[in-house]
DNA sequence: TTATATGCATAAGAAAATTATGTATATATT
DNA sequence: AATATATACATAATTTTCTTATGCATATAA
């Protein structure tokens, strides 16, 4: 995903934030609305979004609604209850991850 | 790593900052440093560190001085110059990573 | 007409971890 | 005396997650 490997691990984090903002997307839009709301700073790539959905959706996290928008298809992805549970969870890991990570790197730098 | 997929992508940068601050360290002092600061939050596994550290070795980025304690071994590692260097990015890596995240998630969470 | 944008998808490969072992010594426990 | 735990290193097999490359299809801008 981004310009640095620290973003492996957080793209299910993303989708489901985004998802239980915006109550449905569909995987173009998540593109975009990524690289809007991070300034380019990240961009997700289809080849990690697109099997990323299908997982969730497996997992039984998010339904699917196949539409047809200006004879362009578009599948559109909201959370299920146990989408929206997992959620919470996610984002708590995310803090506990960011906690961590500034007691482990906060101290002081030395440059010899 | 840790219980979260999270801190994929992170032990670089964790050792970095780690032998920045504490000049020279061997690979199960770092274990125990990381599980002591993360009040157990997080904790390495050997299968991830010493290929971890074989790697910044071979990339220039840590020195090795191999030493007898107790009649057991220890390989103490240290950052070379280029090492130095390289903790002040991923330090900046992290740090973007960070305000990238809170960019995306710092909204309103619903619960419906 | 050619490139860019929109919209989906998958396959091959790389990177970084987990899990499972293996070796060896020292100390604490039963 | 035997066994478990702690210390200290290492690697191999597998899994997860991503990148890169490719493919199809329609719409719009240059």
């Amino acid at each position: 995903m981004g310009n640095s490997n620290l973003y492996k691990g957080s793209l299910t984090t993303i989708i489901l934030k985004l998802l239980n903002e915006n109550d449905k997307m569909y995987g173009y839009e998540i593109t975009q609305k990524v690289k809007e709301l991070t300034k380019g700073e990240l961009k997700i790539t289809e080849g990690a979004l697109y099997p990323s959905l299908h997982k969730l959706e497996a997992d039984g996290l998010l339904d699917v609604e196949v539409m047809k928008v200006d004879n362009r298809l578009r599948k559109y992805y909201k959370l299920t209850p146990d989408g929206t549970k997992e959620t919470a969870v996610k984002l708590a890991d995310l803090e506990t991850y960011i906690k961590t990570m500034q007691a482990l790197v906060t101290p002081k730098l030395r440059f010899d």
